[in-house]
DNA sequence: AACCAGGACGTGA
DNA sequence: TCACGTCATGGT
């Protein structure tokens, strides 16, 4: 019987063997010469100061949405599909049919849905998001987030921590896979408790928790994909 | 050719 | 509350 893996000895492994991550991708919008040289496939390991400006900030969102159970690799071709048709932009995206937002993001898949959510989102970026003045809790912008159908829990943390900058966890399926794996968590934790669990013990540190979700979601491709999960993991399962 | 993907929502029990 | 069906394309 061994020890139990603390979240933070956890984090120390993963960025061992991985090392930075660079997410979230910045893609398409515009980048000066020096920083595109910089970019690999969107992603800038080792610096946190993304996103620089509101068009980044839209890309991330509505990659946020876009990659909803869905592979990155259709929602790089959804993204290149509404800039192609001109609607990467608040403005187009708020003043365009959804019918024909919906084709243009049709390979993320749930296309219609997807429309509808990112119409919403956009709507409330415009109205509420930017125009505030007063800095609001992270906690009461969540809930705001939340409020927006198509928006739960995963789509909302991945936004405030990598559009907004704020140290909100973001728990997927690797994630619970692999805490369940090393026994960290129970089977039966809800998405609000794995969260807690990884804020109450994390220092608040927003690369930190910029780099551990996509540490996880790295190392889940690897070794959490198919079933049985975690079998050939032995970075985190040393028993095997 | 199944199975999977950086989920969310509506429904009935 | 919660298990289960639905939404859907493209990659492997």
């Amino acid at each position: 019987m061994q020890a139990k893996l603390s979240l933070n000895s956890l984090f120390d492994l993963l960025f061992k063997s991985y090392g930075h991550q660079g997410w979230w991708p910045i893609l398409l919008a515009r980048l000066s010469k020096q920083e595109q040289h910089k970019l690999l496939n969107g992603y800038h390991p080792g610096d946190y100061k993304y996103p620089k400006n509101k068009e980044q900030i839209l890309e991330i969102c509505l990659g946020a949405v876009l990659t909803q159970n869905t592979n990155w690799k259709n929602v790089i071709l959804a993204l290149q599909s509404l800039k192609r048709s001109k609607m990467f932009s608040y403005e187009s995206i708020l003043h365009t049919e959804v019918e024909k937002i919906a084709l243009a993001i049709k390979s993320a898949g749930y296309y219609n849905q997807k429309a509808q959510t990112i119409r919403r989102l956009v709507t409330f970026l415009q109205k509420i998001y930017f125009p505030r003045t007063k800095n609001v809790e992270t906690s009461i912008l969540r809930n705001e987030l939340l409020e927006i159908k198509g928006i739960g829990p995963e789509t909302a943390d991945c936004i405030l921590l990598y559009a907004f900058h704020r140290c909100s966890f973001v728990v997927d399926a690797y994630t619970r896979r692999i805490l369940t794996a090393l026994d960290i968590i129970d089977v039966d934790f809800t998405y609000d408790q794995i969260k807690e669990r990884f804020e109450e013990t994390l220092v608040e540190d927003l690369g930190v928790f910029q780099e551990y979700h996509a540490l996880l979601v790295e190392h889940g491709k690897n070794h959490y994909s198919k079933k049985p999960y975690g079998i050939n993991d032995q970075l985190l399962n040393p028993k095997l």
